[in-house]
DNA sequence: CGCGGGTTTGATGATGCTCAAGCCCGGTGG
DNA sequence: CCACCGGGCTTGAGCATCATCAAACCCGCG
């Protein structure tokens, strides 16, 4: 259950099975149906959540109705509006499954907690907030700058995984284009080769 | 000198005055001229920079050679590579000043001495921290979905004074579209009223 | 079998880029 | 004081990219 917590917990600090076991207390384990929803817009995000098998979503809805995905999150990930979590305003996010999911719910009270009982952790969030620094301001300057072909070649280069397991449809609202235009993207790359 | 920092620190918190004393300490006033680097890719960032007069911007060069603006900051706001300052790697961005500029530099020692003697400041960063996370997924958003000319629109209601100060290709260069493109949008808004 | 979703395909049009030329204006040197 | 730059902005023509609208297709499921 905590296995794939504990590998990424040490991928970045080092933590006794003491820690880590002082850890485990403060995650609440949960299943998160397909097309279940873990946060809706205008409601505080009061968590965040590592999934442990599954995939999730966070996207807004623009006023046009359409939606505009910002983030997956399979095994492995942590996914939270950390805006509303940190701040504790209404989020303007939505997050809900792809798929069937076993995620760790962290609530805000528990890592308070938590990051008293064990302070090796502040440099783990500190680590993983840096990580997504990175990706925010990658993904920034290359819907700026790059075609959609170049977007969606990157797409596949950085989440392979994904590729796979998530609907065409889904990957074109990440990438901001329509079903259609990654239909047609797909079908000359692969004439090209 | 700090009239203008201290009054940036009370939007977001109280300090007593012997409290901000304390503060001012920690920071090195310093003379940017236009054009001048305050980082430049390659290299750390090991300072974080509050802006009292002028204005700077935040830039990459992609392989095409061409220059991608990330974040203008004029007086009364902050600048850095908070990635590179936070991890200790080397920055890819570049920060120079458009016009001559006072600055006060925080080195990272600095910063760090500053949090331990007045703690009140760890909730000042925290939310400046935030409203950073709020400006950079509202841009990937807009990015991703909106027109040049709805991005345009709401660049000139969120940065009024920008507009005037600021070279247009520079403008254009933030919203990811050619200069001749903004000059083109400029003109059919100015003959639609 | 038929329904529903996601994907594909086609035709057409809008948006924004490229290349190229001209313009405006402030600065410099003769 | 004027001529000449040079940088930034504008304007034009043609083109590439991507959206839109619409129809067909595919396939898993009740």
């Amino acid at each position: 259950m905590f296995d794939l917590l504990h590998a990424n917990f040490q991928k970045r600090i080092y933590l006794t099975d003491e820690e880590f076991d002082r850890c485990v207390t403060f995650f609440v384990p949960k299943k998160v149906g397909k097309k279940q929803f873990i946060l809706q817009e205008g409601s505080v995000c009061n968590h965040i959540v590592f999934v442990n098998s599954g995939c999730l979503r966070s996207y807004t809805v623009d006023s046009n109705g359409e939606e505009h995905i910002v983030q997956f999150a399979i095994e492995d990930w942590w996914i939270s509006d950390l805006q509303s979590f940190l701040s504790g305003k209404p989020s303007i996010y939505n997050i809900d499954a792809l798929e069937d999911s076993e995620v760790l719910f962290l609530e805000k009270a528990a890592r308070d907690k938590m990051l008293e009982a064990v302070p090796k952790l502040e440099r783990y969030f500190r680590l993983l907030q840096e990580a997504n620094y990175v990706v925010t301001h990658h993904r920034i300057e290359e819907a700026l700058s790059a075609s959609a072909e170049e977007r969606y070649l990157d797409f596949i280069k950085t989440y392979p995984t994904l590729v796979q397991r998530v609907a065409q449809g889904q990957i074109a609202s990440y990438l901001g284009i329509t079903p259609q235009s990654l239909s047609r993207i797909r079908k000359e790359l692969s004439e090209k080769s």
